[in-house]
DNA sequence: CCATCAGGTTTCTAATGGAAACCAGGTGTG
DNA sequence: CACACCTGGTTTCCATTAGAAACCTGATGG
């Protein structure tokens, strides 16, 4: 479990876009966090992990999401190759996504944080109610 | 690996705020994510990991990251029980933060995260590039 | 002729993020 | 004495983004 490369200089070749600081910015997790850093990829992504899923499906389990974001975060999925989208001209149309073998991959790295949440966010909960107490004194 | 407990009902204590839905909306992951689930926790995580550092250094180190988000994510990963804040009152005072035992479990389960991102997020671009070549016919 | 379906897109508004200015309060400098 | 400077923030203002709700498309059934 190697910290040292958690901001390595891989992938050179994007451009810098900012004043000559190549090196946090590009790096891969800089690339990853950029893409997928936010809930709904990840609970997405999740989702499709449990099995194929319609537009409309996905929209009832995950809650709270909209449509907007739903639609746009699957397009971004499926641009990055994480997901597939596929298109069955029935009538009404029906879309369906499904989570690719590199998604998959990715998943399974996420299930780490997953576990982590389900046993440990007790203690997150707890450090919480600590804290507002040291801080309402 | 469990898939079935990713959106898995723990928790009950915390109150619903919305329509019945209590199932999917305050699953442990759902809370972790509304938490954590942006980049800027993830890397400061990710720096504090590699050592305590001060505000200034990590204002440095941490790319692109505005004063404003800084003390915003460092507060909150401190009340969430992930890092500690010592202050030293030298003059000028000195802040130093630190990860925790609890933030660095929480650290080792992103590590497979960061990993994954070294060497995959090339595949990812490669779809990218493919994605926008069968877009753009 | 109208409503209904899935799967979106558009529009409008509320919340969030970033840039830059400001602040506190103790120190050194002319 | 007046001033500038240090760290570690907070405040202000503006641009971007997320969310809610309305609209769109195109075939089909009543």
């Amino acid at each position: 479990m190697q910290e040292s490369t958690f901001l390595s200089p891989a992938y050179p070749h994007v451009t810098t876009s900012k004043r000559g600081d190549v090196f946090a910015r590009n790096c891969p997790t800089r690339q990853l966090l950029d893409r997928v850093g936010d809930k709904w990829s990840i609970l997405l992504l999740g989702m499709l992990g449990e099995g194929e899923m319609r537009f409309s499906a996905l929209k009832r389990r995950v809650d709270g999401i909209s449509q907007k974001m739903l639609a746009q975060t699957l397009r971004t999925l499926e641009r990055d190759g994480l997901i597939t989208r596929h298109v069955e001209p029935t009538v009404p149309v029906s879309v369906t996504y499904a989570i690719t073998p590199l998604g998959r991959e990715l998943l399974s790295a996420l299930q780490w944080l997953i576990d982590w949440a389900e046993t440990r966010m007790g203690a997150v909960a707890q450090a919480q109610v600590a804290y507002d107490l040291r801080m309402a004194d």
